[in-house]
DNA sequence: CTGTTAGCGCTTTCAA
DNA sequence: TTGAAAGCGCTAACAG
């Protein structure tokens, strides 16, 4: 599979001129250079001579030629919301690593949380045709289903749990870890709690709502000390806007809770804005971690999801369908990591 | 170029396929569906009746097929580091989305900063075909001459200036920038001020030690005011490493100046295992930005990369090469921005 | 043990 | 105005 590359001098050589070189047929070539020498009982000075010419000349195997032969690329394609992202870009990472080790390759498309270009990104993947598709849906990916039908490209879902996907899904944990996130934030601050979110139409920031609201109820708080601020982008400004309205109209809470680094992003922005710095009695949650926030004096924690997990989850997940296997709707959940203060020597880098 | 599919229901069919249903040859159904009808004067109900079945069936165009005959491929491979380092993140997404609007796919491939995986995907990108390579190299590029003599694959490298590159490379103006940063430092802190670097050996990294010695020089420091600690590879562990040793040496500087976020992470975490947390009066200088360094309360000045810029110009260079223009050792050099404390309302974010 | 025969679906001459 | 033919380089089935 790999680049059959045993090159030196000049150009490597394709499969016809090797065989055309050593008067040898392509088959027989072939043959040989894929291993099954033995299996179909070459005779061995046969086979010594055309190793010997490759070794000499280099050989290399057209990819295209092949993929057209065989109608299959070795390539999976990924469409995140926004590569940029932290968490998207860490698994993306992942994913480009394990199809690395397993010959592949990684096309990598951004739908820009907007279900259009999800749609193009999506028809232009299966276009180029690849094997495999991960996809963090923007919508129901109801959708994406007639792209897909009578095809046996593998699908798989990540990080958004639409009920209807009739693949596999791996997502994290989000409803059980946001409300052992609140629950927290509640048990540390005591007091009021803003939440401060964005896009409540994924599943993922649903769930996180859902349990923050059951972390409140829990601790028998009423309404005007739970309150929900919530957006319709990912945004900084939003998460910025979101807070300032906060402030405005409750002043400083005691805790906030953020579905996204984006929105804490704001958050932070909104409290310099309004108080020159961020108050340093504000206890703070979020969802996804980034080592920065260890330097922020306050207390902050964070559900730190594991990417890498996820993306072992879906790779197999994919595999498994690429070898045969049928799409089917499984769930998969990855939890997350709560890190409350990162004790001394650990590692919250890079992996 | 873009996926051709006008279909409607049932699976696309192929350019031969169509030929055969409305019978006529392939040539002149690829003459009406590429908009060559007018050019070859293909009679008015010719055109129609194929275009009409094209509406009624769909039709796509094999891209496999395609690539094999006219040996491109419409892709474009980028070889980095590390994929989820925030600066490699966003010159990734700004690439792709480049791609994107000109019909192409970004192939992405990490080399996590080794010379023999770098090798590693530069040949597997280029026997995929794909048309061009943006890459981040980790070493002289010299050694990857060979892979590319003789083929036309466009090539450019970006963020790190060998000068031995026989292709265009863009670059930020690292020595300028770090000179100003360390200036700027050391007019605030006025004292001593530690530098923590790592890959001394990358010519980014190199400019960015000059720079810095640079300005040392110009404030007439000596040795025991400006000390460079240096390790040989960019992660955080490594920072905290190289600012434990500088605390238990000379205590705590009164300014510190990174040369990367892993770094300055790095020392962060150091500076809180040493002192509970960052010291308030410790002037901080550092290359890339992050929007949570706001939230931090110390003083921060920090060389933001104009990844856009960055990624349009090696997207230009790209592109005049695929079009037939030759490969030459240009150099651009794209320059950063000083990011100081952020005024109110400045839009720090995601771009 | 090795070779032949068909294509994969498209582009590209060259003819008619 | 339209069509036929010749591959791109490979795989896969079937003959010897």
């Amino acid at each position: 599979m790999a680049p059959e590359t045993t090159g030196r001098k000049g150009a490597p050589k394709t499969l016809d001129q090797v065989a055309a070189a050593t008067g040898y047929s392509r088959t027989t070539v072939r043959f040989v250079v894929t291993g099954q020498a033995e299996k179909h009982r070459i005779r061995p000075e046969t086979r010594a001579l055309i190793e010997d010419y490759v070794a000499r000349h280099g050989l290399v195997v057209d990819h295209t030629a092949r993929a057209l032969k065989t109608r299959r690329s070795d390539a999976v394609g990924l469409v995140v919301p926004d590569l940029a992202n932290a968490f998207f870009a860490r698994l993306t990472a992942e994913l480009e690593e394990r199809c690395r080790a397993s010959g592949r390759v990684l096309l990598t498309a951004s739908s820009h949380e907007d279900a259009e270009r999800e749609a193009q990104a999506v028809a232009g993947l299966l276009w180029r045709g690849v094997d495999g598709l991960v996809i963090a849906p923007c919508r129901a990916p109801e959708a994406l289903r007639p792209a897909l039908r009578g095809r046996r490209t593998a699908v798989v879902s990540v990080d958004r749990a639409y009920s209807d996907a009739p693949w596999p899904t791996v997502v994290g944990d989000n409803e059980a870890a946001a409300e052992t996130l609140a629950g927290r934030l509640l048990a540390i601050a005591g007091g009021s709690i803003a939440f401060v979110g964005a896009c409540p139409a994924l599943p993922s920031v649903a769930g996180r709502i859902a349990g923050f609201r059951a972390a409140a109820r829990a601790a028998a708080l009423d309404r005007s000390e739970t309150r929900l601020h919530l957006a319709e982008r990912d945004e900084a400004s939003e998460g910025a806007r979101l807070m300032r309205a906060a402030i405005t109209a409750h002043g400083a809470p005691k805790a906030v809770m953020c579905t996204s680094l984006l929105m804490l992003e704001g958050v932070f922005r909104a409290l310099i804005d309004a108080f020159g710095r961020v108050p340093e009695d504000l206890v703070v949650g979020t969802f996804d971690h980034h080592p920065f926030l260890d330097a922020v004096p306050n207390r902050i924690l964070a559900v730190r999801q594991d990417e890498r997990g996820l993306a072992e989850a879906a790779f197999a997940h994919l595999i498994a369908q690429m070898d045969g296997g049928p799409r089917e709707p499984i769930r998969v959940v990855v939890p997350g990591r709560l890190v409350d203060r990162p004790g001394p020597g650990v590692t919250a880098g890079s992996p």
